[in-house]
DNA sequence: CGGAACTCCCTATGTCCATAGGTAGTGGCG
DNA sequence: CGCCACTACCTATGGACATAGGGAGTTCCG
């Protein structure tokens, strides 16, 4: 059900496509969620359905048009009252953590090709996190914008900085997953000798 | 499919029931994959099939019988080749980090408990992370301990090594969600007022 | 000896999600 | 004008997973 408020969510901020929205969930917003269009459409139509956002055919060149969602009130509310609900913990998943309990049965260079797709992985999201929090933090995040044109300039402040705070905390997690992947990479070089 | 390669892991430290199976992974095992009996038996059933590993009823009580699943040598080999496979990565999902991004628009008192569940949870969940690392250094594990019979002295060290590292990684992360919530709680306080 | 807690095994159902397609229109470049 | 990348929208399929049950046997304790 989270895919639904993350749509929410982005459309507090303006109105958008299917399309828009699926680039956001590749992009930025999929630091925090990621979804594939084949996932989006569909609940887009649920989500018209239900009320919570309404749908605006919109012309696109000559003979095209496409469909710009806004929110509805009743979204909104949907949305505040999601937000409210007490949180469900989602257990973590995690293939890497489970395979490196048990590197003892791996190939030395295929245990260190696993860590260094991890470290490769994780160092590229690190950076993009932190790029993503400075341009909170500078305004210049596109989404932001629109965002904080709907809200007096007294709660600009209060915004950004919860937004900051969730990407601290992502920016966090992601240190910890590269200094662990560091830390796996010198281990294997200790108990396998350091070849390859 | 990580599923059959986490019950696989299980299996190469001794036989098991289903049912054996299914209380590990929502306890120890757990903490690196969890998943409901309802998944596991089906699994099994499969994996039998396809012969990764074989079952043996054996007699519970006076009437009563389990079956006791043991991994065969295909099961083995299928362990060490998904071991050394590339490793796939997989996005986190995570709805608390979503909801953080967007605490603007709940209620103080709402955002407070939901991020006081959070870190009560990541609390005891570092907890038994902790102890059961030091169940891993000291050998008292009984699932190491069974694993550590199949393998000669000289091996040993070098087994648990790899588990206290999963398990290192483990722990930071759940350190770094315990401290993302209490800084959480003082931005609350800070922004809203401290109240409640 | 009766009840409670536990062991053991399983099914059903629905949603989530990944992967892999397909179709039509647009805009720009050579 | 033809090609290509991109925008826009969608369906199909299968696996993963959560939730919610059911039913039969066992052990232990009062």
């Amino acid at each position: 059900m989270s895919l639904r408020y993350a749509l929410l969510a982005l459309l507090t901020s303006r109105p958008m496509t299917g399309y828009d929205l699926s680039k956001h969930f590749s992009q930025s917003v999929a630091h925090v969620w990621y979804a594939p269009d084949s996932q989006i459409y569909p609940e887009l139509n649920r989500m018209e359905r239900d009320g919570l956002i309404e749908s605006e055919t919109v012309p696109w060149g000559p003979k095209g048009t496409k469909k710009e969602y806004r929110i509805t009130d009743a979204g909104t509310a949907a949305f505040r009252e999601w937000i409210n609900e007490p949180l469900v913990i989602r257990r973590q998943r995690d293939p890497a953590y489970l395979k490196s309990a048990y590197l003892e049965w791996a190939d030395p260079d295929a245990a260190r090709d696993q860590l260094r797709r991890h470290l490769e992985y994780w160092s590229q999201h690190l950076q993009m996190l932190k790029e993503t929090r400075q341009s909170l933090i500078d305004h210049t995040h596109p989404t932001l914008q629109y965002r904080l044109k709907k809200f007096p300039e007294e709660e600009h402040d209060r915004i950004v900085r919860y937004k900051v705070f969730a990407y601290d905390g992502l920016i966090d997690s992601a240190t910890a997953e590269v200094r662990w992947a560091r830390k796996g990479l010198a281990l294997i070089d200790e108990l396998e000798g350091d070849s390859a």
